[in-house]
DNA sequence: TGCCTACATATAGAGAGCCTACATGTAGAC
DNA sequence: GTCTACATGTAGGCTCTCTATATGTAGGCA
């Protein structure tokens, strides 16, 4: 549990960050309690991990912030661009077919299947 | 073609390498091959990958190679090792978790259904 | 009052592995 | 003899993720 490698995560985390700010804005930590949520557990991303990703997606576009503060906290709230949304369409597309590539070749007799 | 992401391909290059040597020896060259035929030539993994991380395979004792000459060729010949076959094993289930976890937080509750 | 936990953001430095670029050499075709 | 395919290998760079640390607020509790 919590096991993923996380050199496994390379790659992946823009899509992972982009796809929990679909629907809502949200601040990093809340980031962060969503991915555990939505993973069932599986995803601790570390705060060194995700901050700096947040800023990285902002500089080149993906990604806009405010700060917002509630009940004396400062949040900085993010959400995503209209260019955002549309990398997370690509990092979807992009997740495809990644998982195919690597399917094919790790489990040669699966052509499709995702769930055993 | 030779579309995958370097970064994403993190972490699951063991898994490729182990997976192509799993019914047969083969050397450096012929995996690189390999790798581009079963990914339908979405593969194209640089030599300044493979024979590096072949090395480094053997060193932590999934892999044993020797040379081998053939028509005048130098040849260092891979094959899996018995705790190489466990690893692909692992690699294996390793990847089905993976895949189920980055999948529930990038589409989620998307289980079946194909839309464009 | 003081302490602890949860909330919240941020940076520095390390680590690892994949890549580009280059170096080296043989065999066979033309 | 020159070119392409075959074949292995190293050096150095890049970038992302992680660990560790720093800073600060709010609220519960003894």
């Amino acid at each position: 549990m919590g096991g993923v490698n996380p050199d496994a995560l390379r790659g992946h985390m823009d899509g992972l960050l982009l796809s929990v700010l679909e629907h809502e804005p949200l601040h990093g930590y809340a980031i962060i309690e969503a991915l555990q949520e939505r993973s069932g557990g599986a995803l601790s991303v570390p705060t060194g991990t995700v901050y700096p990703a947040l800023r990285r997606l902002e500089r080149v576009g993906y990604l806009a912030s405010e700060w917002v503060t509630v009940g004396g906290r400062k949040r900085r709230t993010y959400r995503l661009t209209g260019t955002g949304r549309k990398q997370l369409e690509g990092e979807r597309s992009t997740w495809r077919a990644f998982t195919n590539v690597i399917g094919s070749v790790l489990e040669p007799r699966r052509t499709e299947g995702h769930s055993p």
